[in-house]
DNA sequence: TCGTTGCGAAACTCAGACGTATCGAAATTA
DNA sequence: TAATTTCGATACGTCTGAGTTTCGCAACGA
């Protein structure tokens, strides 16, 4: 064994170039991101947008399903650190990066096509629910039962409603709150909200 | 002035079809409460599904945009009667309108196409959103108001945030919720949750 | 050097949908 | 009855995009 690569032997002939694939998942992911449904989406914009040619394209994936499905799955959910120090703590670095990624275009993607296209393509919302959207849940659902455990949240809270009302809070403002950026402050007024609670 | 309609001299010739133009209505809605985008939806599907001719949907809308606004805008938002007893009660009937909604598919056309074609059509989504969104979002507003006025909301309540949490926190649970019906006691545990908040 | 494979570009076939035109029949007014 | 307009059906030309093929060139192993 003279030159094998993790135990596969190279075959003969010019590799496939990696910067091509890496451009084509990209462009994949910028024309999702600028709202583009995926049937807008077409695989000649993707490899104009990457500078490849279609062949290259179809040599990797056998259909836009599949090239989006991989593209997609490129998308790391990057929770941000929880200090654990209080679960007021925790929520609001939970929210605010959700704040802070839809605001660039990259993690637009994930909400576009979360919100959009869940009935029409149940194959891809499958793998992409579980890979982008469940890390968060999951989450999410910790710190609440966390923040029950500690006594800090009531005891008598019903753990997935606390999830849908953190969720669904934030949610609402980046599809329906004011245009542009999102007010740095926001998450910590949810939060605030949240767990105060709209009575006295 | 023997037969004239309303002041407009009925032209000589058959007269257009009442029938067909709701059917055509009706088979729009219906293709899109089906999850169908708009990029999807088809005027040669609607003709098929509504039994007229191509011809007779382009003698009376010139594109397909223009058919969907004239469809979605025959979407009343028939908000429910309040009772002003108190805050409580009105919010959840507000809240439990939203919940029937959600189960029958009619009104699914408004969540799809909110969700999913706000950046593609915006011509389309002013027009839209003027006529199903503002009435229930400003209906939430006056209840809220109405309670902290009251006293039943604290005074400090950003009313903002509160529609937020409000209509979030539904939304969340229509669109990610357990399949299926959405249980019938929702409303009142969310507006339960959201009054108690989640802290102590 | 030679064989093999990938490359981008371009041409191609095929399907679906747009929007128009035409048909004979039906509905209405004059 | 005659003129007019709409009806559903269908055929049509056009365009867009999918997915395939071909081309000459580039990159690799042997």
């Amino acid at each position: 064994m003279s030159i094998q690569e993790t135990g596969t032997a190279r075959p003969a002939g010019r590799p496939r170039s990696e910067k091509a694939e890496k451009a084509i998942i990209e462009s994949t992911l910028d024309l999702i991101a600028e709202g583009m449904g995926l049937s807008d989406l077409t695989i000649e914009a993707i490899a104009s947008r990457a500078g490849v040619g279609k062949t290259t394209i179809y040599r990797r994936w056998s259909n836009k399903e599949d090239l989006v499905v991989d593209a997609l799955a490129t998308l790391k959910a990057p929770l941000p650190p929880l200090s654990g120090a209080s679960v007021r703590e925790d929520l609001i670095a939970l929210i605010d990066a959700m704040r802070q990624e839809s605001g660039h275009s990259r993690s637009r993607c994930v909400m576009n096509i979360a919100m959009s296209e869940a009935d029409r393509y149940p194959r891809l919302m499958e793998r992409f629910v579980k890979r982008a959207i469940e890390p968060r849940r999951e989450a999410l659902r910790m710190v609440i039962e966390r923040g029950i455990a500690s006594g800090e949240l009531r005891s008598d809270l019903d753990v997935g409603m606390a999830q849908a009302m953190v969720s669904g809070t934030m949610m609402w403002h980046s599809k329906w709150g004011p245009a542009g950026d999102l007010p740095p402050d926001l998450a910590e007024r949810v939060v605030d909200a949240l767990l105060a609670g709209m009575a006295h």
